[in-house]
RNA sequence: GCUCCCUUCGUCUAGUCAGGCCCAGGACGCCAGGUUUUCAUCCUGGUAACAGGGGUUCGAAUCCCCUAGGGAGUACCA
């Protein structure tokens, strides 16, 4: 692999990009960073049809949430531009002729009405239509009429696609890089149409002309397009070029049941299948995203790294770099993946617990700004230092920290029962009067202070603190109680330990 | 239906190309115990798999064959 590497991502801009289509581009980019290659973005919208607004600038973005950055782009320009088929509409049309020219190809007049009758009348006997060395001699094409009822034909502007020519009786080798060696037949294949009657190529057409003329050395994409290698490889003949080399990555698999991970699956089960949130603009749905989850980029991309590919180490965690030290196309499995929704969270934590503490207060100052709190960072930076460890999102936080902001409203009812005794009253009053006299209030000496005037009083440790812990918090939880006091001080912890003990006598 | 691809714990996977180091290792999850003033973290331990059947071999998760199961494709969509 010294040549020049350029790989490219394709996507049509159909709709949002799901994570199976972003795992391609990672795989695309790892690649082509680890070689030292060009990574190219392609947009494939050569269905006029299927057109969406915002798909195109939805992937771009969702892409470079994810770190993954392209090297030639419509957007970046580079050598080979355009880089949008549809700006390269008129590029394709010598292509189709020069196959044409060469007996590879033909004209197909048939209208889709037709076709899609034989295909009925096959499915009503249980068998499966196709254009292919039998069917094709009965058939409206320039292989069944006279060159100049053809000539007559396009001159009067009827329409028309150009098909492929499958030579018959040949053996079609195919080497994989994940897959190996893979043969089919010629006559199991059909004859795909390459240009269609809208003036456009269809993705075979052009993705084989692109991929030459933007030197592409190694086709990177989903296992769905297998089938169709054969082929794009019996393309690259006809056209006498020197074919890329294929890799064909696994496919990702719904957590539950079998099947490749669709849209729908995300919201039906609970987790995203999106890199962000997409609004659709026809239906105006809103499918949830990592990044408005709350999931950091690069345990996003770390996931999605290890799904379908590994190390052969035991690392787990990887940053960017370190994935594309680590990649190899060799290292890819076979076997599609379920995606695990928990797993991905334990990555979230992961990346979560060792990022510093200041910049997840950043985050979480959004947060509590919102929610009309006003704190200093460093009081931030303190309480996320605390509590960090003991959730998987940012927007956990709050939920166990609050009490760093506000005094408690409700005290657990369960923690009442087990830990209010008839004594407690009296016993927090008197800690209450002890705290005040404090002159230190940091967690040192709160400790200590603690600690002598248990032993003075004769009072067991469980009892107390857990006491002073439901006047404090409200509830069971939280972190070492001389860290809470120290953190909201002195006055604070006083204020809310008799007013805890004014609302529990009721 | 046809073509192609795939098959190790519930899940992600190591090991398969170069058969013995594997009565199969790691991680997530789950369960139990420990630490702890609470909860959580953390630590320790446990749970659980070579799809099935034939062969080859002294020896097979690894090589060969068959069967079963799953997936993808089968458009003037990509």
């Amino acid at each position: 692999m010294s040549q020049n590497i350029r790989v490219r991502f394709a996507p049509s801009p159909t709709g949002p990009l799901h994570i199976g289509g972003v795992r391609t581009a990672l795989y695309n980019y790892l690649f082509a960073r680890k070689h030292g290659g060009s990574m190219i973005l392609r947009i494939e919208d050569t269905d006029q049809g299927r057109f969406v607004p915002g798909a195109e600038a939805y992937i771009i973005e969702s892409l470079a949430w994810c770190g993954i950055h392209f090297d030639e782009s419509d957007a970046v320009g580079g050598p080979h531009a355009p880089y949008r088929q549809s700006d390269r509409k008129a590029l394709y049309r010598q292509y189709s002729d020069q196959l044409i020219a060469s007996g590879n190809a033909y004209y197909a007049f048939d209208t889709p009405e037709e076709l899609e009758k034989l295909r009925k009348t096959a499915e009503d006997n249980k068998q499966t239509f196709t254009y292919n060395a039998e069917s094709r001699k009965h058939l409206h094409n320039s292989l069944t009429m006279s060159k100049d009822e053809v000539d007559s034909l396009i001159a009067a502007e009827v329409p028309y696609v150009v098909r492929f020519l499958i030579p018959e009786n040949s053996e079609v080798v195919m080497d994989d890089i994940i897959r190996g060696k893979v043969v089919v037949k010629s006559e199991t294949l059909d004859d795909k149409v390459l240009y269609k009657s809208d003036g456009m190529p269809t993705y075979h057409l052009a993705n084989i002309v692109d991929d030459h003329l933007m030197e592409i050395s190694h086709v990177i994409r989903g296992e769905e397009w297998l089938p169709s290698l054969p082929l794009h490889k019996l393309l690259y003949q006809a056209f006498g070029w020197e074919a890329p080399q294929f890799a064909h990555l696994p496919l990702l698999l719904k957590p539950d049941g079998n099947g490749k991970l669709s849209k729908r699956d995300g919201d039906r089960l609970g987790f995203p299948v999106f890199p962000l949130q997409w609004n659709d603009p026809k239906s105006g749905e809103v499918s949830s995203g990592y990044r408005e989850s709350g999931y950091f980029p690069d345990a996003f991309v770390n996931m999605l790294a290890l799904l379908g590919w590994n190390p052969g180490t035991e690392q787990e965690l990887f940053n960017m770099d370190e994935l594309i030290a680590a990649f190899s196309l060799e290292r890819v499995g076979k076997a599609g993946s379920k995606f695990d929704p928990e797993k991905t969270k334990w990555f979230n934590h992961q990346y979560l617990i060792r990022k510093s503490n200041e910049e997840i207060a950043g985050h979480f100052g959004k947060i509590l700004s919102k929610k009309g709190f006003n704190i200093d960072l460093e009081k931030i930076t303190r309480v996320v230092s605390l509590v960090k460890e003991r959730v998987n999102f940012v927007n956990e936080l709050w939920a166990e920290s609050y009490f760093f902001f506000e005094a408690p409203q409700t005290y657990d009812d369960q923690v009442i029962k087990k830990r209010w005794k008839d004594d407690s009253p009296a016993q927090m009053q008197s800690l209450a009067i002890m705290l005040a006299s404090l002159e230190t209030f940091d967690t040192t000496a709160i400790d200590e202070a603690i600690k002598s005037w248990l032993e003075t009083n004769g009072y067991g440790m469980g009892a107390v603190m857990n006491a002073m812990r439901l006047l404090l918090v409200g509830a069971s939880k939280g972190p070492h109680l001389a860290d809470i006091m120290a953190v909201i001080g002195k006055e604070e912890s006083i204020r809310r330990i008799a007013a805890g003990i004014e609302k529990l006598k009721i």
